[in-house]
Order: C-alpha cells, then sequence, then structure tokens
DNA sequence: TTCAAGAATGCTGCATACAGAATTTCGCAT
DNA sequence: ATGCGAAATTCTGTATGCAGCATTCTTGAA
C-alpha cells in the first residue's frame, strides 16, 4: 500500500531480510545527497566534535528510523496519518518489533505522536508550532553564527561561499528540489563550524522537523530571491568574521522565513 | 541487583504488571517532586501551549523511560555502564521488548549510546560534552528569558518570586537537595513562560542531561552563593519585565555555572 | 610461559505468539 | 431511517523463542 506491494513474511530470515531492505532503499527513496559535496565542513567536525568510529554498522531499526523519517519529510506519510505498525511493517518488509522500536525514536524526535493503545500518528504541527520551532531555530543559528566566526577555518568558509554560489547557480536555473537541498545544507554548514555537537545536533532535529514545510513555502522562485539576499550577507559577515552582523542577519533570515511560509500552514 | 530482588517473570500477565511496576515505583523511586508547587505557571503552559488531555495513560515503556532516565539521573547507573537488557528487565519486572523500546527512546535523548549488537551504554560526558550543553542552554534560556518579559503574567512573575525565596530559605538551611530542585524548577519556569513548547521540550532535554553534573557541582554552600545573587538579578530583571538585562544575566548565569561544575566532570 | 585458534557461553536483534483495548459492524428496537 | 448496544474484528502492547554476533574460556603449540 505505500511503499511496494505487500510481500510474504518469508519466515524467520533475519539477515537476508535486511539486505532485501537496504538493496530496496536505493530504488525507491532517493536520499538527501547533492551533487555538491561539502567534505572539509563535515570531515572537520566529525574529526573534532564527534566519534572516531565511522564504520556505521546499520541495525535494522536504524535502517527503519531513517527510511520512515525520510517517509514524513517527503510527505509520503501526511501528517495527521496514523501509522499502522501491521500494514508498515509490511509494505517495509519488516516484522513489528523493530519497526516499533524506531517509531519509540522518532517520537522522541518529535516527528510522530504516540497515542497508547492507538499507536502513531504522523504529527500535524500547528502555525504555533512552527512559529515556536523557527523562534528557536533563529537562537540556535545566531548562537551557531558567533561561534562559527570564531572557530570556522578559511578553507571551510571558502568551501561556504562556493555553496552558495552553487545554490545562486540553482537558483538562476529555477532549480527549486536542488535550490532548497543547497539551501538546508548552508544552514547545517554554519551549525557544523560551530565546532558544537550538542548545537548541531539539536539545530538538525528541530530543521528536520520543518524541513517539509520550509519545502513547500518556497513554492515560487520570487520567495527565493529575498532569502538569497540574506545568504548573501551571511557568507560576507563570515568571511569578515563579524559575529554581530553575522548573529543578526540569521535572526532575520528566520523571521523573514516564516513570513515566506506562513501561507502553507 | 539494581532496583529490587530479581523475581520470576509469572508468565504474562500484562496489566498486572503495569498495576506492580506504577506501585514499586512510589516505593522506591523518590520522584522530582518538591513541597512547593508550581501550579500557576505549569498549568498556563499546559492550557495554551500542550495537548489538552491530561489523562495520562502510561504504558510500560513510557514507564520504564520515566524509570531509568532516573536512575541514570540519580546516578544508579553511572556514565559507561553497559545496560544489560536481560538483567535490568528483571530487575525492572518487564520483558526485554518495552525495556528495549525504551531505550531507542532514551538514545534519542542523548542519555545513552546504542552500539549494534553490543547494546546499549550509559552515556559519559567529556568536557567539551558538558560545556558544549551549556552553551546551548544559555542561549535558549536567553531566548526563554526575553520571551518571558513578554509574556509572563504577573501572576506568574509572583510565583517565581515565591519559588526564589523558598530556594533562598534551602540555602539557608544547607538543604542541598532542596536547594537543587527548587533551582531547576526555576529554570524550567523561565521556560515554561516562554509560551514556546518547543523551546521548553528542547530546553528540558538539555537539562536534563546535565542534571547529575549539575547536581555533584553545587558541592559546597559557598558554591550556592553566586548563584543566589545571579538568581536575584534574574527575578529582578523579569520583575521589571527588562529583557535585555535578563538575557544578560541569564547568559552569564550559564557561563558562571560552568566554573561552577568544571572541578567535577 | 605465552600466545593463538577454536569451542562455548552469553547477549543482542528480530520474528512471532498471545492478550486485551479500540473500533467497527451488525442486529434490533424505536 | 435512526440510534443504541453487543458481538466481532482489528490493532496495539507485551512476552517469548530463535539465530547469529561478541566475548570469554580452553586447549594446544611454540
Amino acid at each position: 500500500m505505500l511503499l511496494s506491494p505487500a510481500r510474504r513474511p518469508a519466515a524467520h530470515r533475519p539477515r537476508a531480510r535486511i539486505a532485501a531492505a537496504k538493496g530496496r532503499r536505493k530504488s525507491t527513496a532517493p536520499g538527501i545527497s547533492t551533487g555538491h559535496r561539502v567534505t572539509i565542513i563535515e570531515n572537520n567536525v566529525r574529526q573534532r566534535a564527534e566519534e572516531p568510529a565511522p564504520i556505521t554498522r546499520r541495525t535494522l531499526h536504524d535502517e527503519i528510523v531513517t527510511r520512515v523519517r525520510d517517509m514524513i519529510i517527503e510527505g509520503r506519510l501526511a501528517p495527521g496519518t496514523r501509522i499502522h505498525e501491521g500494514q508498515l511493517g509490511q509494505a517495509l518488509g519488516v516484522s513489528r518489533t523493530p519497526l516499533r522500536e524506531a517509531l519509540k525514536f522518532l517520537a522522541s524526535e518529535g516527528l510522530i505522536d504516540l497515542v497508547p493503545s492507538r499507536g502513531a500518528v504522523v504529527r500535524r504541527f500547528t502555525e504555533k508550532d512552527v512559529r515556536d520551532m523557527l523562534e528557536v531555530l533563529a537562537a540556535l543559528e545566531a548562537l551557531a553564527g558567533r561561534l562559527a566566526c570564531i572557530h570556522a577555518t578559511d578553507e571551510e568558509i571558502a568551501e561556504l561561499r562556493a555553496l552558495h554560489e552553487a545554490m545562486i547557480a540553482q537558483y538562476a536555473a529555477r532549480n527549486r528540489l536542488e535550490y532548497f537541498k543547497l539551501n538546508q545544507r548552508i544552514h547545517s554548514a554554519f551549525a557544523l563550524m560551530s565546532r558544537n555537537a550538542v548545537l548541531v545536533a539539536t539545530h538538525d532535529n528541530i530543521q528536520a522537523r520543518l524541513k517539509r514545510i520550509r519545502f513547500l513555502g518556497n513554492e515560487t522562485p520570487e520567495k527565493w530571491q529575498s532569502s538569497i539576499a540574506e545568504h548573501e550577507e551571511m557568507v560576507a559577515a563570515l568571511e569578515r568574521r563579524d559575529a554581530d552582523a553575522l548573529a543578526d542577519v540569521l535572526a532575520r533570515h528566520m523571521h523573514n522565513a516564516w513570513e515566506r511560509i506562513r501561507s502553507v500552514i
């Protein structure tokens, strides 16, 4: 019903199941990767702020978390949708146990609500919720900007500039999806350059919740224009390492973001 | 081993199990409640920012989340401890399934790490982790303070003042635990008065991670003294509804908090 | 005595089974 | 037709079983 035709749960062959799920993922979920690779910024943070083991062996519930999260963000699971453990499990080709574990995780992230003995519901954000999130995000990005002015390397700043130029190119081409991805990436880059892992995690969490709404809000290229001007200011401020100016424009950018997306709530 | 003498898992009687767990909770875990009740502040927020249904029917995994979270915060599960699903499950009198679900939730909250096929480990915070958390918390509280100046009712402010006075009384009595609880409660109150549910949730999450460390940091009453002076400033600023002053003192308070606790990391 | 390879044990990851709550359906009376 | 109530169905919540990975223990050789 949701992903692929329901399949018989071939009894108890766990490893094969994982492989199947992984294989299918590539074909159905396009992922968030963009052609333009940010290596310096991301690597610097991984190296300095996170754990040293990059050997990511994914478990099933882990895989399911990203799958379902993507489904919600991409709108394939609409807000208000009741998540049916049996059906979704069948659609994903997994049993209910890891799926339920994944749902608990997503509930903690705030993407779904867990109603006792009635299951999980994709969370619907009210207008106030969105404003609240943007308000917090503004404060977090302002902090990130200040820290980035202190900690970012010249290399990273150059790469951010490159990302910005790439985004402008996508704007010129009216390529909405790629424009949006680069836009989000730039915001994440500020968080990463702060060298504060907690800030990165918190920022990512809230940004993820807003992702779909912000994407929908960027409907017309006219709306992108003002956003781009602010981005230009942001990059310039970082290049000057002017923390106050950067924090100011980031906060302003978030405020304007609300104006841009309020119509789609 | 951990909570109560291991008991036979009397086969499959779920509801009785819940009742047993609830009953036992009261007797073993003292909870975080303080004699002094904050009603106005908390009710106002519940009423305006959260869901309208206060009929909390707790499921088992939900109960386990709070139990295990408390165990970590109270230090009965020390950082670095490997969480043994079988043992902990027996100690809590529940099967592994809801326990595992609870662990996924706590992992998302950042209190434990999940290592594939090796289970859960109570997260150990480095010095940098703590500084990062305080840095973010400072930004969040500064925002909360600004918003509180706008949204708080006079009633709420009066109640905050009462909380503050109560905290001073506990200080005078050298009652460390009660002092600490009121202290945390005051910080939460600022978040609540912001009328921003996302801010409240984010703040609570980070505050919970820091709780144990901050408690340990408050070892000597001398350390409390400076903290109290800042609190006095905070309350006064809110009474004047002076957002800039409040944001400033909150940020300063967080900075000093680091000085107070850095020795116990 | 030390080290290494293999056996044994223990634990996690996932699937499935079962009980009870929620919801729907259906019969019946109004 | 419509509203009500009970049976039936569906789904969630929890327990348990099984397979494979990790770790520890054991044993044999250098």
